[in-house]
DNA sequence: GGAAAAATAT
DNA sequence: TATATTTTTC
């Protein structure tokens, strides 16, 4: 009696393991599907996965045919079936959750499966990195494969939120708010710049560095509340065309700020408001469109009030305006974005001042490389195209 | 205003 | 170390 239940579970184990080789077998027909596009460079996966399938159904079949014929001798013998016939296919499938032991190429071909679906899974994250922009590009890859390992949400998620992984325009560091601004003349982030990367150089003797120092003026920061009014200040002077650094300067009412400093800042505005984000799977031929950019989404202009974070579809208009990313997507901070900001902060401190904690914000978005737009600027600069997908953070 | 150079970040 | 991004300087 014993002997018939185990005898019993064991064929339902077996049934079970031949379940699973068949959803295997599934799992690399839709495999083969995919790679069938690459044939051509990736021949020899097919090849392989090719064979994992016929093996996979001689297993299959083979099992199946073991199995009839268990039953029948099943009245005839006392004996419960062999178990360790199931072992390889245990081994093999639990293969999926190894680590490739490399070592040990004894060749099942559904372990050499493994590695072909690893390379799919390959390929298709490149797609997916081309084509989907929430993946970040290499360079930013680190830092995403941190976000998915401190959080479980949903990619969505992380595209609703403002993205965190720069891009042409690194995130605002929002770990300080911003104390609300008088509307008298302030200073908002206008004290220099810690000592930059004193001590950090070997290379560079003391002596140049303090030359540095006293020659070269320390970097500008540009908060969010910085750029928040010289967005106000380009708003009022009717846009990034129309205004010039010196007006916007006035109009900013902020200490210390210098036209060079506004011209500067206005030039990378310009630069990405107009880039045509030839990368951006976009074909650069779009009509000229208008949108904002509130907390990394592009909105349609009469859907954004500085002070809110509803972010819309994007629509098409005459003139796109950046919006500090930080400066108004301060309520979408997530948990791994604090800890994130947390992170850089603790960097920021040990190195330099609030320049660091500024840019090493978690806020970012994807975004295009600025030197594609470098590299076509004499075309851009003149064109409209305006397909920036990007949401750089001021 | 634009672009090269330098500084900084990844 | 290489590359990208941002700011300064010309």
């Amino acid at each position: 009696m014993v002997m018939m239940m185990d005898y019993m579970e064991t064929i339902k184990i077996t049934n079970n393991k031949n379940k699973a080789y068949q959803d295997y077998m599934q799992a690399l027909l839709e495999e083969r599907r995919k790679i069938q596009v690459f044939h051509r460079e990736l021949p020899l996966c097919l090849d392989l996965v090719n064979q994992a399938i016929e093996n996979c159904k001689q297993y299959v079949y083979s099992s199946e045919r073991s199995d009839q014929c268990e039953e029948k001798q099943e009245e005839t013998s006392s004996e419960g079936p062999v178990l360790e016939e199931f072992i390889p296919m245990k081994r093999s499938l639990s293969c999926e959750e190894e680590e490739e032991d490399k070592s040990n190429i004894d060749e099942s071909n559904v372990n050499n499966n493994n590695n072909i679906g690893k390379k799919v899974d390959w390929l298709r994250s490149v797609q997916l990195w081309n084509q989907n922009p929430e993946v970040p590009p290499p360079s930013q890859q680190q830092e995403y494969h941190q976000q998915q390992e401190q959080e479980n949400s949903p990619r969505k998620e992380i595209s609703a939120d403002v993205k965190e992984n720069g891009g042409a325009f690194h995130p605002f560091h929002k770990t300080k708010p911003i104390k609300t601004v008088a509307s008298e003349t302030v200073t908002i982030n206008t004290v220099p710049n810690s000592v930059q990367t004193a001590s950090t150089n070997p290379a560079t003797t003391r002596k140049e560095e303090k030359e540095n120092q006293l020659n070269r003026k320390t970097r500008r920061c540009w908060s969010p509340e910085l750029h928040r009014r010289f967005l106000q200040a380009l708003q009022q002077l009717g846009g990034s065309h129309a205004a010039t650094p010196k007006q916007i300067r006035e109009l900013m009412k902020v200490d210390g700020l210098t036209n060079d400093e506004v011209k500067s800042h206005l030039q990378k505005y310009r630069l990405h408001t107009r880039r045509p984000g030839p990368s951006m799977h976009g074909n650069g031929n779009t009509p000229p469109t208008q949108f904002v950019v509130v907390g990394g989404i592009w909105v349609p202009p009469q859907d954004y009030t500085p002070s809110t974070t509803n972010a819309n579809a994007p629509s098409a208009d005459s003139e796109k305006i950046y919006v500090p990313v930080a400066a108004t997507s301060q309520l979408t901070l997530s948990l791994r974005q604090q800890q994130q900001q947390q992170k850089h902060h603790k960097q920021s401190e040990l190195s330099t001042g609030s320049s660091h904690s500024e840019r090493k914000s978690s806020l970012a978005e994807h975004s295009t490389r600025e030197k594609n737009a470098r590299s076509s600027s004499p075309a851009v600069t003149s064109s409209s195209t305006e397909t920036t997908t990007a949401s750089p953070n001021f």
